[in-house]
RNA sequence: GCCGACGUAGCUCAGUUGGUCAGAGCAGCUGAUUUGUAAUCAGCAGGUCGUGGGUUCGACUCCCUCCAUCGGCUCCA
């Protein structure tokens, strides 16, 4: 007998060999039914896998992202099965789930799939699925598999086997599709009862694009008809969210081809708004005692030679500005350190001085390949509200906390509560492509990770994600497809201040060298502004909105006392605008209902007599009426609510 | 850059198997109307149907090239 352990804390005992599929039909046989994965020991298990010792038992429902997991693995691999009953001379590379579903990648050997293809695919899932097949696992030697996969000519699949350890192989088996699958996966295809082919895209074999091009099929399944429904429909809405086109209906920004891909216009009302994000983040900074700096566009080749930045990435980046002037080379700034360096270069630094955070709204320009550019979040030329900061090596933890209390202040300001902290450090395997030493990585390291436990964020560690020249540790918010994005960014870096040679007198009068933390809470403001509108839909808040009230004359008769109203609300800081078209009353409240106008101020014969405003909030909710100056101390008390 | 999708007025979209198919709504302009909380009425104007080739008696419709946009991949200081 074995013992098992329940996830409330319950242990139960069960004959040596049973599967969890037995134990969940042993505790009700609808848990049988629902159950789809499980976990033994803290590792995905497969149902019908024996269990054959003491262990902890956890048993997945569709809800947990563990079953979700294997159902969308499963599905891979029946995709795979009805693809290659259509397609027999295909080849497989690999077939991940995803966090929305799952691919697979696919040497189709010269065949052009089209997206009218998909549907014959889908077609045979569903036949697949429906009779049932189990997914059998079988454990192998090295040599066999590599054996079976190469008979079968499937390349990919050995050059996957050669890099696995003798003793962890195994392959799965679904109808007349066998896979090299660490698994798990379902009990058998039938619980896949709906299923969506989304898209097809090229993928390269391994992520490398010097590697053969594969096709790659993104689809999704569930085990209901109506999930799949829901599904669908969710991406529709998440569709109206896109900040391209909120940013078109609210004439925030544009692009122009004449102007170049990837080059952001922004027009009046973005440029509006995103004035008033920069001086409400200059505020924040001048309390945490940072000072402003301009820097030019352009600097001089040899600047970025010295900073190491030439070396990598100048030939990936817009090529150098030539003079008149023989051999004098500029680029366009890529990123501000290098400036701030020798800023900080200047004169001699004393210990006292430090930190020193010189922030600046500072534009760059990267050149980024034409398949990449997106909307406002991935551009070739963006504002950065970037400070560096120059401190001592004692200072770095105590810093990374203050710039983790701005970015945090920022998502709660602007409410976003679903994001989470990404560590990104070395990877421990292969630290020969990281400048700095070995100790000063590892004091790094210690200090992201102990701010970060402090502040209590929501953290992730990835390995090997680090920069070249330190460490990070980012901030990654989610648009309305669930695609994360990166905004804030922490990142410590040893590597200019000795580039740059840098360095402060510390107390004991000798010469040490500054460590420097490169930061943007917002990220870019591109980004920002993009995933800001995705996540509000477009409903800023009262303080960023353009226009955060509209003034409607009754008739043209109240167009004079309008204009008066508007002008009032002006001095009073409110940005209050008129709508005096010769249109109906109803028409124009319609209207500035639609484009989510937070106050809307009804003004006719009544109001000009009493010198008020009638006043309707966005949705149809009537405040009533207010006189001019009770209305603007009101928005002024609204907005000083959304900034506390 | 690569794989796939798409490209008709400023915007959103119709346009059946190639033969009055160049259309509608909104926006714009002109005029009427002077409005009390989600669409007043009438008229006018707007497009070499992304570009350049080709097939055809005839192409928005079929084929090819290129360009742009969209979904992915690679990359992201």
């Amino acid at each position: 007998m074995i013992k098992i352990t329940f996830p409330d804390g319950a242990v139960k005992e069960y004959q040596e060999g049973i599967s969890a599929y037995q134990i969940a039909e042993s505790l009700s046989p609808r848990l049988a039914d629902d159950v789809l994965s499980s976990s033994v020991n803290g590792k995905i298990y497969d149902l019908d896998r024996p269990i054959n010792a003491d262990s902890t038992l956890k048993l997945h429902k569709w809800d947990d992202p563990e079953a979700k997991e294997t159902f969308w693995h499963s599905s891979s691999h029946l995709m795979a099965e009805a693809i290659k009953a259509l397609y027999p001379n295909v080849k497989f590379g690999i077939g991940p789930a995803i966090e929305n579903g799952f691919y697979y990648d696919i040497d189709l050997e010269g065949k052009q799939l089209v997206e009218a293809d998909l549907k014959a695919i889908e077609d045979k899932m569903l036949e697949f699925a429906r009779s049932k097949e189990k997914f059998v696992r079988q454990d192998v030697s090295k040599a066999e598999a590599l054996e079976v996969f190469s008979e079968k000519g499937e390349t990919f699949k050995c050059e996957l086997i050669n890099d696995l350890q003798d003793g962890t192989i195994s392959f799965y088996t679904n109808g007349s599709f066998t896979d090299l699958c660490r698994g798990p996966h379902l009990r058998d295809t039938s619980a896949i009862k709906a299923v969506k082919l989304l898209s097809i895209a090229g993928a390269y074999w391994r992520g490398d694009e010097h590697n053969k091009q594969l096709t790659r099929i993104y689809g999704i399944t569930f085990p209901k008809k109506s999930m799949l429904d829901e599904y669908l429909q969710m991406l529709e809405e998440a569709k109206k969210r896109d900040h391209r086109k909120i940013g078109k209906e609210m004439e925030l920004f544009a692009f122009s081809q004449r102007v170049g891909m990837g080059l952001p216009l922004w027009l009046p009302k973005g440029t509006d708004l995103r004035m008033r994000l920069e001086n409400f983040l200059r505020k924040v900074q001048k309390r945490y005692g940072y000072v402003q700096v301009i820097t030019p566009h352009i600097g001089q080749k040899d600047l970025y030679v010295t900073s190491g930045h030439w070396a990598k990435y100048g030939a990936d980046s817009f090529r150098p500005i030539s003079t008149p002037q023989e051999g004098e080379e500029y680029l366009l700034k890529p990123m501000n350190c290098p400036h701030h360096c020798e800023i900080y270069r200047l004169k001699p630094r004393s210990y006292r001085d430090l930190p020193l955070r010189l922030a600046e709204f500072g534009t760059v320009y990267r050149y980024e390949q034409s398949g990449e550019l997106h909307g406002l979040t991935r551009v070739r030329s963006f504002t950065q509200d970037d400070a560096h900061l120059f401190c001592r090596q004692d200072q770095i933890k105590e810093e990374f906390c203050k710039v983790i209390d701005i970015v945090l202040y920022i998502f709660k300001t602007l409410k976003f509560e679903e994001y989470t902290a990404q560590i990104s450090l070395r990877d421990p395997d292969n630290k020969t492509k990281y400048i700095g030493s070995d100790e000063n990585w590892a004091k790094a390291e210690a200090a992201i990770v102990e701010a970060a436990k402090e502040k209590g964020l929501p953290t992730v560690v990835e390995l090997g994600e680090a920069a070249f020249y330190g460490p990070k540790l980012d901030f990654m918010v989610k648009d309305a497809l669930g695609r994360s994005w990166q905004l804030g960014t922490i990142q410590v870096d040893y590597n200019l201040p000795e580039r740059f040679d840098l360095e402060y007198i510390g107390s004991d009068d000798k010469k040490h060298r500054p460590v420097m933390i490169h930061r943007a809470p917002f990220g870019s403001m591109e980004r920002f502004v993009a995933v800001l509108l995705e996540h509000t839909a477009g409903r800023l808040p009262l303080w960023l909105i353009p226009e955060q009230c509209i003034v409607l004359p009754i008739s043209e008769k109240f167009n004079d006392y309008a204009k008066k109203v508007c002008e009032l609300l002006n001095n009073y800081e409110i940005r209050a605008f008129i709508d005096d078209r010769n249109e109906t009353i109803g028409k124009r409240i319609r209207e500035n209902e639609l484009k989510h106008t937070p106050y809307i101020l009804v003004v006719g014969e009544k109001e000009e007599s009493a010198g008020s405003v009638s006043i309707r909030k966005q949705g149809g909710e009537s405040l009533g009426s207010m006189t001019v100056e009770e209305f603007s101390q009101f928005i002024k008390q609204e907005v000083k609510k959304e900034l506390e």
